[in-house]
Order: C-alpha cells, then sequence, then structure tokens
DNA sequence: CATGAATGAGACTTCATTCAT
DNA sequence: TATGAATGAAGTCTCATTCAT
C-alpha cells in the first residue's frame, strides 16, 4: 500500500501536538501520545518533523501564524488614539481566551529558558507586536495632545501588563481553584482606569 | 554522631536546586547535577528530600518564605491610599529585580501544569498577597473618596501586571536580547498613569 | 510492520526468565541477565510486559498452564480407587521430575510471602487440584467399601505429601550433594504404604 | 559514653532478623528495619556480624540450634516402633507450628538456591536429624516384626512428607486464604494411616 | 562502642530515535 | 510512505557498607 500522506497532516500532527504539549509541557509531552492523538505511528512523526525539539518549535511557529491573524484591527483607522487602545486591549482581551491562544503565554514562558527561539519567536510576532502599536497609538495621542507627555515604551507596559496578568491567571491560577476572571470585565476596567489616567484634559 | 552534616546542608541543597531548576526547569535538571553542585553524592540528597519533586517544591517553599520577607511594608501605616499604593508597587519592582525572587515566575508558571501545590503556594503566599492588600488600599481610597469608585478586584489587577509583565520581561525576552527594561522607571512610569487614573479630585 | 517480532518471542523471554528466576529467585535476578539470554535488549522486554514483577508472575502462570497438561489421565476412568490413587501418585512423581515443572514449588514458596499471586495460582491450579482429585478417589474408596472411613481431606495430605517431600528434596537438597532420591521408587514405597494404610479388607 | 553492649544485644539482633527475613525474606529485608526493629543503629549490626548474608545465615544457624532443642522426646526410650513412630509424628506436628519454627522451612527453600549453606545447615540439623530417627525407628520395627519388611529410607519419606506439606501449608497456602488445616488432626489421621500401612499383622 | 551520615554501585524503567519490512 | 519493533542512553531511586566523631 503506497498510502499517500493527506496533505492534512502535517497539521494533523501539529494540532495533537499542541494539545500534548499545552497540557503537559514540553519534557513531560511523549510523542508517542503525539502520534496516538493523530492515529499514526510515533516513527511517521519523523517524517514530517526532524525531532522532537523540531516538532514543538515548528507548533510554536504555526500557532503564531495561525492565531495572530494578518493584523490586529482595521476598523481603527481613523479613530482617536483613546478608542484605539481601548479597542485594542479589548481585542487583546478577546483573543487571549481563545484557546488556540491562551495556551501560548504560559507555555512560552514556561520553555524560554529551554527554547529561547520560541521565545523570540514569540517575542518577535506577538508580544513585540502589540506593544509596538500600543506604543504608537500612545505616542499618536501624546502627539495630538489628548494623552499626557507620558513615556510610550513604558506606558505601552502599563496597558499590556493587565492582559498578561490576565491569561496567566486563567492558565496557571483558575486551574488550582482561584477565582475566575472576567478578562472582558478586566479589560473593561483596566481600559477605564487607564485612559483616564493617560488622559491630558479634564475628566469628567 | 559523626561525618557531621553542617547545619546549612539543607539550605546548601536548597541554593543549589534553585539554581539548577531556575536554569532548566524542573524535568531537564538532572539530580546529579545538583548534588555535583553542592559538592556531595547524589544519593545524599535523598537523607534531605524524599524525591525529586520533593525537592523541587519545597525548594519552591523556601523561596517563598525565605525572599518574601515577614509582611510587606510598615512604613506606610497612615499614609494616604495613593502614596500606599506607590509605595508599594515601587517596592514590588525591586523585590522583582532580586535573583532570589525574580526566577520564582517564571518557574511557577512553566510548572503549574505538572505541580499545582506550587502554583497553589505562589499564588496563596504571594500573589494573592500582594493582590489583596492592593485591594485593601484601592478600597480604602475609594471609601476616602480619594480614588474613583473603581472595583478594587479588577482595579488591582490592572495595578499588578506591570509588575508582572516587567518581571516575566527580564527573566524571558532579555536573556534573547530584548530591550532591557528599567523596573523602576517602569513602576514609576505605572504609578503615574494609575494613580491619575484611580484618582478622583482635579488633577494637576 | 517491520522488525518482525518472532512468533515465539514472547516464550523466549518467558524460557529465559524461567531459567534466570528459578536459579536465582526473584529479586536476585537481573532483566539484563534475561535479556542477554534472549538476546535481545533489556527494553525489548517490556515490550512484551509491563515490569519485572509482571513478567515473574506470567512466568509462572505460563508454566502452570504449559506443564499442567489439561487434565490427568484419562484411562483411569472406572478402575477401583486403589488402582486410580496409585497411578495418581506414580504420575505425579513422575511429573515433578520434569525440570519444567520441578523448579515451581521452590520458586512459589520462595517467593510466596512477596507475591500472594503466585502462591494463589499455584495453588489454586496446581495444589488444590490434585488434592481435590485425591479427595475425590478417596472418597470413592470409602464409599464402596474399599478404603477404611477416614477423612478424604486429611488423607489426600497423607498421600500428598511424600510427592511435596520428593520434588522439595531433589531441588533443595540434592544441589547441596544430599543423597538423591529416586522419585519412582519413593512412590512406589508410597503407594504400597498408603494403599495397604487405607485399605479395609484383609491385606495380604 | 562508652556504652556497654549489652550481653544479649546478638540475640536481640538475631530476633529481629527472623522477623524480618521470615517476612519478607532475605532480599527484601532491608537492615534499616532489622536496626530499627530492634532500636539500633544500623552500623551497630556491623560490629555484630560480617554483612547482610552473615547475619541471614547465623540467624538461621541460630534458630537451629534454640528450636531444636538438644533431642526429640526422651519417655519413648523403650516403647514399641509404632508408639515411638507415632509419638515422632504428633512431636513434629506440634512443634512445626510453633512461630519459632513454622517459618524455617519456607525460608530455607525459598534461599537455598543463594544460600546453599542454610539449606546444607536445615538438611543437616533438622530435616536428617528426623528422618534418621523415623528410619531408625521403622528398621527397628522391621527387624522386630511389628512392621513389614519396608525399605526404611523411602518410608520415612511417607512418614515425614504429611508434615512437611502441613507448615507449608500453614505458612504459604493459609495466607491467601486457603482453607487452614489443623495439624493435630493431620498428624493423628497421617499416624493412623501410616502405622497401619506399615503394620505386618492383622490390624484389629 | 555507637552512630548519623555519606556514598558507590547497581537495578529498574522510560523514551526519543532508528531500522527493516 | 508507513510502521511495529528494537534499542541505547539516560535518570531516578535504593541500599549495603564504610567512616569520622
Amino acid at each position: 500500500m503506497a498510502r499517500r500522506t493527506p496533505p492534512d497532516r502535517r497539521e494533523a500532527i501539529l494540532t495533537a501536538a499542541r494539545a500534548e504539549f499545552a497540557a503537559k509541557g514540553y519534557a513531560a509531552t511523549r510523542l508517542d501520545d503525539v502520534a496516538a492523538r493523530v492515529g499514526i505511528s510515533k516513527a511517521a512523526l519523523y517524517l514530517q518533523f526532524a525531532d522532537k525539539a523540531g516538532l514543538f518549535c515548528e507548533m510554536v511557529e504555526w500557532m503564531l501564524e495561525t492565531s495572530l491573524p494578518g493584523a490586529l484591527p482595521r476598523e481603527l483607522a481613523g479613530a482617536p488614539p483613546r478608542d484605539q487602545l481601548s479597542a485594542l486591549v479589548r481585542f487583546g482581551a478577546r483573543k487571549l481566551v481563545e484557546p488556540d491562544v491562551a495556551f501560548l503565554p504560559r507555555l512560552v514562558i514556561g520553555e524560554s529558558g529551554n527554547f529561547p527561539e520560541i521565545a523570540q519567536a514569540y517575542h518577535d510576532r506577538a508580544i513585540r507586536r502589540i506593544l509596538s502599536l500600543m506604543e504608537q497609538i500612545i505616542a499618536r495621542g501624546v502627539a495630538d495632545g489628548s494623552f499626557r507627555p507620558v513615556d510610550p515604551h513604558l506606558a505601552a507596559r502599563s496597558v499590556g501588563g493587565a492582559l498578561l496578568l490576565g491569561t496567566l491567571w486563567k492558565t496557571v491560577f483558575e486551574p488550582i481553584g482561584a477565582d475566575p476572571v472576567d478578562m472582558d470585565a478586566l479589560a473593561a476596567a483596566h481600559v477605564d482606569v487607564i485612559l483616564r489616567g493617560l488622559s491630558n484634559g479634564g475628566e469628567r
């Protein structure tokens, strides 16, 4: 039988790998389990990936490509910075609760020591991108006078921090029984405080 | 009594374990390396700890006890909420750059999946404690009218998020060459934005 | 399929295990030696058996199945009890000198403390079966008046005891130089004494 | 402190060793447990015994000396062989249920492969002694005409077999739930059958 | 004498990776 | 191509034995 490898074989493996790595981390994941989840032999994994580390890294890269759709919201093009920032934070909060996205921060943080490449990738493709966007918006707000003259670089981290805390809370602490966080509410409250904090004029 | 174990043997092991676990994570750490670092035999580890998992968990507990000294700053007793919050954030920022403290978030996040107990411990002893403190301060500010009527629970996360982002940045992204973050500056900027965001009255 | 496992691989392992366990007992047997005897890697053992204990127990079960062929002699169907008993003892004596059978009593007795399951299996499959058979025969003899009114349960043990002593003698004491026992002669003499002892009528 | 070793230290160790070895066998017994049972340090064992094997063998020797008191019953001096044999079997049955004696057969049989010396000792001091005695009694009976002209060597094994089966039953099979055997009843029934089987004249 | 402590050697078990079919 | 099977290389843990006090 010359079984043709189905064209989605690679994705099937990546999907299975995501589930396993997300659940157990790199070291505790066994290729047996990944293969079983796909329904193929362990050896077949090696037809698509060089080794376990390769599979892991490519899975992360794949998630970064897949789940960071093209760019961030377009419809904000000409909106005022405060609306842009608000939308961005809410968008991030919504994105970060999607299962395909939510597992990444914890995984990347945990394995960054042994896999600098995935930290790099996550930094370049996800973190940096969103932080840059925030910086730009803030800078624009500072420029047009709607925001106080803050350092956009630092202020962006003030904005992003709550989102990071939110996801990690959901993936790290909720599983052990910590009281759940409502990401949307968190985002809303955060936006409320942050925008007022950045705002230049007299708040009402 | 013979071959008297130095009284700090246990700490020596914990210190060595901290270094190894911090560098490689739980699974990739070999007890051989820990023992070698202490200068004892591998078997001697088992005189102090039940097994690898036990050593790991006790190390984390030990760090939580050691590095979260007693309580948080006392000198803020009667200060106004805004000063308390400011001091707390600055204190946290300073604490989180100490090497003995800095490695914990990344490690705990990474291993939380396989070691719920350390996530629990970190949550109870570190995260929850500081978040609670923040909540209390914010609630007091809301009560005395110096803060707007925000939800302290959510607002505390707005405050703490930046700190978390800051440490993780230093432990996860700086090692791969991301541009460094100045924690003190971050804290200062964050406090500036946040306090203004929370503040009730007319900003100046 | 590749590197096709020979269909008798499992038996090859069991055979090797039998040799090792029989010679050294459970604890002193190393899986290395078993594997080496089969000519495979130690890891290959784990493809067939869960662990050392599993291999050990399955080996015993296997021997019980293999070496206790179906049932005991058929040809005695309608014979008088005394002939049946005589034949049974002689059969047992012959069986117990076969190497594949002879090692079991000593091994089971020795490991019964740590492996109740093999004691159970040996009891159910071997000991109990032959003792029951003896009891039935004796009971029949008592019923038809050819045997005295003895307690079949106890009498069966009188009958079987000599066989047990015989095997253990061969496996425990002959190896250290005790004078050998001729199992057939022992069986013959035993039958002679026992039958006369059970017999009801006037012996001649 | 120059602690004087109590004069019974050796026996205390032997007693503890007996309990442990009897329960778990040689390999599975840990010197830690033996020492703990005595209430001394593991190292102290080495002040009295060369090593684990030495302790084991000496324990067996010690039991053989202790529990096989001098000789067998004296009061039978001039009794007729049938009474002597009867008494001997009953005596043996009673002896073999004493805990200090009962554990030996199973232990010796199990470890005989790795410790020929204890098989030797048990053979010389226990088995051979009682079998010889039986042989002598039987030979005397044959000589005086009260027994049929049987081979004393083989007949003795017919006599002794039931006793062996009885003890092993108690130590090997009763622990797993097999129905218990009443050693006295077994001995009585056995004597009954055997004596009649050996007897020369007309039974009554 | 006694001992707490230390250790070296070894055994089991796991698993990523390779190979023959 | 796909795979079942095989394995080598670890790594954890145990324990009899030794040693310094």
